[in-house]
This record gives structure tokens, sequence and C-alpha cells, in this order.
DNA sequence: TTGTATGCGTTATCAC
DNA sequence: GTGATAACGCATACAA
């Protein structure tokens, strides 16, 4: 019943039941076709006997496959982040692999450091939040031909299937959303890391468009891109410029929290002294004072859609051309941008 | 360069280099020890011209150990098991071991099915925020002496060694906090899994032994344990009492949100209509409007520790008898519990 | 110091 | 229908 001496293998279930290895691997591998009825029951109930668990690493070497993918995230402090690795996980969850989470911390050796030890593990495959400095190392795996999708950011050198945002569009619509509102000295503030993030690029580039197509001016004071500790240092500036910005965009969750620090220590009404937006729909935001509108990336969907993209690519199903997918971003209007005469 | 065609194995590298097998493996394991200066050269040389990349599984197979470890967490959205993830990933990275995550949803089902995938997978030890229904599956466990350790929760059936917040203490601290601020009719919600949780009995334990030991009567209307969708009914019930509770303990993160959704709805004042404090340090505490009064856990350090117990255990390093690590919680004085004297 | 032989637990390919 | 046997890639005694 319990194998506390020796791990118990095939090879004891088939002498248990009087059968060969062979025909033991057959039953376990469902393969009963040509099997007798009463062989079968036989490896059964040796198998129940001796509480025999297979060893999924001999079969891993064997048969080159491992059921496991890595998830590689840029920052695990993101809810974004985490909500991704949610969704993955339900997906893999229900076909049977398993996923080995990495937090690569922004990081490019880190990040290379976990790429290496998941391929010698035989992991069939990884998602990755990219850093855009490993270039050479994404193209070797491309060579390589292994499976591997971007979520979040994408890597224009690499040809590799990524599963993004559209980022511009998230910007467009929020400074559609303060336009609407009747502000007009829109700034955004997103956090620069060291590596050339795609995703902060398109935002600051589609915020900037979203302004011309709106007819107005781009400030260029109103827009910067830094750590996040010096996120409040730059709001403070901008909110000393001679004319302060009326409204703010925050690049993402994180930078929000910054932003929202600095509005409360500096007793700053929203929206009256400054309207927000965030991109990334924060778990308190329809809980905070005043509710926080913000742009919604459909996680869990884009989570699914990574794993399905990988997994197919893995089994070997073609993966219909297409190559970059954008997810469409969805405004959550609440109260941190509204038409400041209705509340004056 | 690149191994397109066919994986190159220690058997290749030792042809190219012109040794056998076994130096390169020794060179692997840095066992250089008896090794020519040149000999090493070349093996090295090997190795990089062909871009040879160790094979883990095999490895894994023959000296039966993954270097992997399990973390089953509860539920992935509470931010707590977000941030127990992250530092148990930071443990292992830096001793090299990996880990996998899976999100049990506090389903025993899915326990089980995780726990077996697991083993099976040889997997070396698993991290657990444990439902009490697998209570013979953790007997098992423990008798075949495989690696565990529970996390957050705690089954006393079982001799599993724990690491948990000193939960008592917590709900403690809470009421000594409101008392000191001169609330007196003080309520308690938290979340009832099915499952039989020890962390929220010993929370509401506690927060009945504090009630008492500062001479406050126990009102039974103020204690719930519901499930999370019921939170805000049970507090409506409460608060439409003849004699409403002036402030509320919220079991987790999780209901917390839920009162403040509630008090926002309704336009309560915190801490003047209802006095609010929440167990576990929610990331938007100090952003606030008012700044939230918590209990931390330190999440960190739990993480850590849990990581070191298992992997030293792994190791074989003998851990000094105790098997029940309690965390002190801290209070986090903010502004949801003040004194409504100095408020109003 | 280096080479040889063998096993880790499983699956695959054939025979029988 | 079932069984022997050779891989899978690596590590490890032990021999040389």
């Amino acid at each position: 019943m319990n194998s506390k001496e020796r791990t118990i293998t095939i090879a004891d279930v088939a002498e248990r039941a009087g059968v060969s290895k062979s025909t033991v691997s057959q039953y376990l591998n469902e393969r009963y076709e040509y099997m007798g009825e009463q062989t079968k029951e036989r490896v059964a109930a040796a198998i129940q006997d001796m509480g025999y668990r297979p060893n999924i690493v001999a079969r891993s070497l064997k048969q080159k496959k491992s059921t496991t993918i890595g998830v590689i995230v840029a920052n695990i402090s993101h809810e974004f982040s985490t909500q991704i690795v949610k969704s993955i996980e339900d997906y893999c969850n229900a076909a049977d692999f398993h996923i080995i989470v990495c937090n690569a911390e922004d990081d490019p050796a880190k990040e290379k450091k976990y790429i290496d030890m998941l391929r010698a593990k035989q992991i069939e495959g990884i998602i990755v939040f990219p850093t855009s400095t490993n270039i050479e190392l994404y193209k070797e795996l491309t060579l390589e031909d292994y499976p591997l999708v971007f979520i979040d950011r994408n890597v224009p050198e690499v040809d590799v299937s990524s599963i993004m945002l559209d980022n511009k569009r998230a910007a467009a619509l929020a400074v559609e959303e303060f336009v609407n509102h009747d502000y007009s000295r829109i700034g955004i503030l997103t956090n620069s890391t060291v590596n050339n993030v795609t995703t902060r690029i398109e935002r600051v580039d589609g915020f900037r468009e979203a302004l011309h197509s709106h007819g107005l001016e781009v400030n260029e004071d109103y827009i910067k891109s830094v750590e996040l500790n010096y996120i409040q240092d730059e709001l403070s500036k901008m909110m000393h410029l001679s004319v302060p910005p009326d409204a703010i965009l925050a690049g993402n969750d994180l930078v929000l929290a910054e932003i929202l620090k600095y509005t409360k220590q500096y007793n700053l009404k929203i929206p009256d002294d400054l309207a927000v937006i965030g991109i990334d729909d924060v778990s308190f935001a329809s809980i905070y004072n005043p509710e926080l509108t913000t742009i919604a990336q459909p996680t869990s969907k884009m989570g699914m859609d990574a794993a399905k993209l990988l997994l197919n690519r893995i089994k070997g199903i073609s993966e219909n051309g297409q190559k970059h997918y954008r997810y469409e971003p969805t405004l959550m209007r609440r109260s941190s941008c509204k038409a400041r005469r209705q509340i004056l």
C-alpha cells in the first residue's frame, strides 16, 4: 500500500501481474485494443495493490515531452501579470499542462538565465513578457523553432507571435474621455524601464496622436517616462508648471498608485484639481474615492489565448498565418474623470 | 552553433573533445580536481562549439532530483498569495530551484489532482495553502516522508511544519485599536470557505477573546462568516440592526474590498459611520480615502521561511524539532480607525 | 586522470 | 494479444 522503501516501477507491477513491462505500459497508455480482459484486470489490480505511480520524468526523457511550459513575467508585482498568469494556469490545467512561473524583474540577465534553465528542463514552450534586450536569444530560439509567445510587449526585430493590447487605442480612449469632459491640458506619466519596452512607447505615441486628432497641442512638459520612484517628483514638477496639466493618464497600475499617493499627500481633489485615468483596471478602482476611471485590458482572454497559441504550436496544430494579435481596451467610465462643471 | 537537426548529447561533446563521456560529465559537475588543464579546455571548447545544453530531465531521472518544488495556493486572487509566491520564488531562484505554481481555488479535488501530478513529476517537495479536506492525502505524504510545508493555514490532524500568522494576535491587535479609539460595538466579517479553514477560525476566536479581555460583550449578530458574495448582504443586515456595529474587522483583503464597496454604495463615512480595519495590508491601503488601517503579515519573510524550511528538508538539513512557526502581525495605523471625537 | 559498464523508469519496435 | 529489447541522456562505480 505504501512504498516507503523503494520506488516501485512498471517492472514491479508487471511481475506482480504476471505480465511483461510492455503490457503494463500499454495499459497505462490506454491502448487496450488488443489486450485480454483479464490481463487488463490483473494489471489494474496490481497497480492498485502496489500503489504504483508513473514516473513522468522517465516518460519525459523517453518521449522528449514534459507537458510543462514556462511563463516568464517581467514583473510579478503588476496586477496585470498576476491576472495573466492566472488565466494561463487555468487553460493549461484544463489541458493537463503545468506551468513554471518565473519572475524576471525586468532584468534581461535573469530572463536569460530562466530561459536557459527552462530549456534545459525540456520545457516545451515559453510565454514571456519580453525585455527588449535579449534579441539575439529570441532569434536563436526562433531559429531552433522553439515554441515562444510574447505577451503584453513585443520585440519587432524578432518573428514571434504576440498577444498585446491595442495600446494606441488605449491611450486614445483615455484622451477622448478627458476631452469629452473638457480637459485640455492633458499629461501622461509612464515608467520607463531601462529596456525599450514597446508597450510604453505605443502608449505614449498613441497619446500624442490622440491629442493631435483632437486638435490639441502636445506639451512635452506633460509627457514623462521615468522610473517608478521618480513618478511623484515628475508629477510634482508638472503641477508646479506655470500652467499645470488638468488631467493625467497613468501608464499602468503602479504609476497610477504613485499618482494617487501624490494627490493624496498634497490634497489635490480628483477630478477637480486633476482628472486621472489609469491603464489597467486595478482591483480597487471601483471602491476608491472617487471611483477610478480606467482602461481595462481583457486579461483573462489574453492569457487564455496566449496559452492556447503556445499549446497549439507545441502540439503542431498550425496557427493560421497571423502572428500579432491585438486586443481591444475597454473604457471603464467611473468618476476620476468627470466634467468639472457638474462638480463645482 | 545551432542544433536544429538533432539534440546533441554528452556523447557528442566527448567525441568532439576526444575524451570520454565521464570526463565531460565530470567537467559539467565541476569536479575538475583530477582533470588535465588542457582536457578541461578541450571539453569547454567542444561544449561551446556544439552549443551543448545539458538535459536536466535525464539528470533528474538518474539522480531522482528535479530541483523543482510545487506551490499550491488556495486562491491566487488574494494579494497575500501573490506576495507569498513572489518571495518563495525569490528564495528558490537564489537556490537554483524552480517552482511550479498551482491554483487550487479552494477545491480539494483540484488540490489532490495537483499533488498527484507534482509527485508524478518527481517534484521534490510542496508548499501548500491546505484545504482541510485532504487530510488522508496529507497523512499519506507524511508517512512517505514527502517534504511538505503548510503555509497560511494548518491542518491539526497532520504532523506537518507550518508557517502561519499569529491570527489570534492579529484579531486582538485590531480589537485593541478599535477599543483605544472608543469603538465598542465591534464586528467581524470573514469569508467562510466550505472547508474548515483554521485561519478564519483562529481570527474569529481571537476576536472573541480580545473582546472579552477588554470587557466587551460578544454580540453574535456582529460575527459572520459567509461566502464572499454574501458579505455585503451580511453587512447590510448588521447595519440595519437596531443597534448596528460602529466598527468592523475584515478577515482578509477580499472581504475588506466587499466592505468598502458597501460603505461606498450607501455613503457610509469611514470611520465616522463605521470604523474599519482589514487583515492583510492591501496595496491600496495608504492611498485610499481615508487611508486604511490594516494588520500586516510579514509575507516576504513568511514566504522565504517556507521555502527555506522546505529546501532544507529536501537537502536533508535537520530542522530543529519545532514544527509550527507563528509570525507576528503588525498594526499599520492609518485613518480608517480614528477617534471620532477628533473628526467630529 | 580517463574510460567502461551499468542503471534510472519509461516507451517504442518489433518479434512471437 | 503479449513479450523481449533497445533506446532516451546522464551519472557513477570501478577499472585501467
